[in-house]
DNA sequence: TAGATAACTTGCAAAATGAAAGTGAGTTTG
DNA sequence: CAAACTCACTTTCATTTTGCAAGTTATCTA
């Protein structure tokens, strides 16, 4: 069942993107330097949606805009991604973030009321953006992957 | 990172069965019903092998067969699917077993413990029957998608 | 009003997946 | 002790998914 919609490489990385990073808009999540083709990126999107983890809706000020927010199903995945990105801090030694990821650890309920607070008050500032660039890091490549 | 692992429809299902299934061999896989094609399963064998998450190493008392068993950072990932086991439960009406799930919201770390513990130990019996079937339905489908 | 821009589609080649049928080492059976 | 069987894979090949590049359409913006 819940694994049929993560089944794939970037499912996940989209509600990352969305939960601590602040995307928004398609262009966004295509510009992200992550490298989903745009075919994928709409088809990604839409099942999505229909699974209930996001929603969108055209931006007010600019109607070419679409903006996609997490619904409470796709900000409840919060604790799997938390959980995810430290899995992979402790065992990949990779990056110099490590330590403030492992840091997160002990102060897991807190920071999982930090992203809930954020997306309620749809703050879209990317979360300490020390942390965001780390669990970007950790949590997918940035680069194209040969 | 550590999404590239898990970036496709089988590895963490993999990783699940050895988790509360208690699986330990190439057969047991195939014929669990859940319709992973040989080649595959090699491969992912291979990978989360290769991966460190998980070992294998031949069964003394039979020549034949290999026992695969999840590393430290195998069962590292326990909070992880815990999170998507009960996120699941929480979001996909489905089953009668839900209520037991969202149960162990509460107890958490209890069952992260108990399921180390069992790791530890090497029972592979299934962690709680009714447990696991409901687990084994949430995560994963058991009958073949169209 | 002539570009930009945003959010997609479309077409096609390359890669991944799945089903089915091998293969070969090791084990049990008669 | 040889034939049959089991287990853990490979191999082959058809189908599906992915990725890249190049459109397309509906808004903006200068």
């Amino acid at each position: 069942m819940c694994l049929e919609v993560f089944g794939d490489r970037w499912s996940l990385l989209i509600v990352r993107d969305l939960m601590v990073r602040g995307y928004r808009t398609f262009k966004e999540f295509q510009t992200s330097g992550e490298g989903i083709a745009t075919n994928i990126l709409a088809d990604r999107l839409q099942k999505l949606e229909a699974a209930g983890i996001i929603n969108s809706e055209p931006e007010e000020t600019d109607g070419r805009k679409i903006n996609y927010r997490l619904t409470q199903k796709g900000i409840d995945l919060a604790p799997v991604l938390l959980d995810l990105l430290i899995w992979g801090a402790r065992h990949e030694p990779a990056d110099s973030s490590c330590s403030l990821i492992l840091k997160m650890d002990k102060n897991r309920d807190q920071i999982l009321s930090e992203v809930e607070r954020r997306w309620r008050e749809r703050d879209s500032t990317p979360l300490i953006p020390s942390f965001d660039a780390g669990m970007a890091r950790q949590l997918g490549r940035t680069q194209r992957h040969k």
